[in-house]
DNA sequence: AGCACTATACCCCCAAAGTTGTATTTTTGT
DNA sequence: ACAAAAATACAACTTTGGGGGTATAGTGCT
């Protein structure tokens, strides 16, 4: 408890990454030893430096989300995790405390809640920002299609690249081309999709995709 | 230039705003006068205190940008206003810069852009972020689906009640029952949609529907 | 009164999506 | 090394979607 912690933090939008660096630097016992503004930045820094807490945004243009995550972890299994994010759907949140990360912080919060979750994930204790619970409208909408159910832990990353062709309005065909495969394979990708996420069609399976940020 | 320029903030993310705080602080000849984190709030502060320069984000929940701008400029039209935003794309700023603001900064920028942007419409010269011309991908992608064009205007209220109920995942037959409406007129609906918005598919309309928040 | 737009409705045809079922190879985790 | 999960591939069949037309009644604006 001696020695500061050394924090990793990653946003997309510097600025942000400045503002956040400047809250930090008035707590003594933590020192910012890496800054990243994207996810290919932040895994080249978990290779290269011991880091021992993560801020991290999940909505960067290269990663998306949990693949960060795991990665991350996969290089340095004992760093805990904190994010940040702008989003509050209280599904994603559970699923994410339960397997991946050590707090969760949503940016509608001052930076008192930043600094509470460091000071409780110090202790082991995961932390959830206290606003989460105000901002209900916007969860109750997405639960909708939810079924508050797991979801993209069910979803391998083939069938999610997939996901992301069908978004560009490529047909099966397509895809197909586009991925070296059958079109039969797609096609099986496909059922297998709206089976896991009992979705009805493919109307279903875009809006499924943009609540749950999945593109 | 002898008393500092007294600055409004407004962010709906209050952690961000924390930050900005800091950073705005470095710099002297300036002072943070109000703080907002909605918009109704930054129209209250406009009311009651005189401010040289507002610097706001755009995507808000309460007030949908250019309403904010206008309203801001009605009760002090001498105030300078640099927007803040995450978004890029061109043609929104462009319209933004000649009608209404002073200055366009992203958030992919870092603090430098925002201290150049305050020091430039200082001097009376209209600023805008030099990243933005980096991050051509993000436009690019949205501008596949956007057609660079007005859109919303061409929907009307009719096939706008339809695209919500595609998005439900019902189809055709079944909307047609929830709307009293034969099926065939739902088919010729759809059709139009597609044309009027140049997609090709449901899976583009979902996608469409959700990156211009018609849902 | 006239015109443009919207909403309504119908038809045909083909392509694509969705359903059900089977089956092999490859990758991954333990 | 073994078992589980994922990725691959195929077929037959039904339903839905999308493109091409055409047409008429209402609505709103000028």
């Amino acid at each position: 408890m001696n020695e500061p912690k050394k924090i990793l933090i990653a946003d997309d939008h510097k600025i942000f990454l400045d503002g956040l660096n400047l809250i930090l630097n008035e707590i003594n016992h933590i020192k910012i030893v890496a800054q990243a503004s994207n996810g290919k930045e932040a895994v080249e820094a978990f290779k290269n430096i011991e880091i021992d807490i993560a801020i991290i945004d999940l909505n960067m243009n290269d990663f998306s989300g949990i693949d960060l995550i795991s990665a991350l972890k996969s290089i340095q299994p004992k760093c805990k995790i904190i994010v940040l994010s702008m989003v509050d759907d209280s599904s994603i949140i559970k699923s994410l405390l339960n397997n991946y990360i050590d707090a969760y912080v949503i940016k509608y919060g001052g930076k008192q809640e930043l600094l509470e979750a460091l000071h409780s994930i110090d202790q082991g204790i995961p932390y959830i920002s206290p606003s989460i619970n105000l901002n209900q409208l916007e969860t109750e909408k997405k639960q909708s299609l939810n079924n508050g159910n797991i979801w993209i832990e069910k979803l391998t990353k083939r069938e999610i690249e997939i996901i992301k062709l069908i978004a560009l309005q490529m047909n099966s065909s397509q895809i197909s081309e586009k991925l070296f495969l059958s079109y039969y394979t797609v096609k099986t990708h496909r059922k297998n999709i709206l089976q896991k996420l009992e979705l009805k069609n493919t109307a279903g399976l875009i809006e499924f995709a943009n609540k749950n940020n999945l593109l």
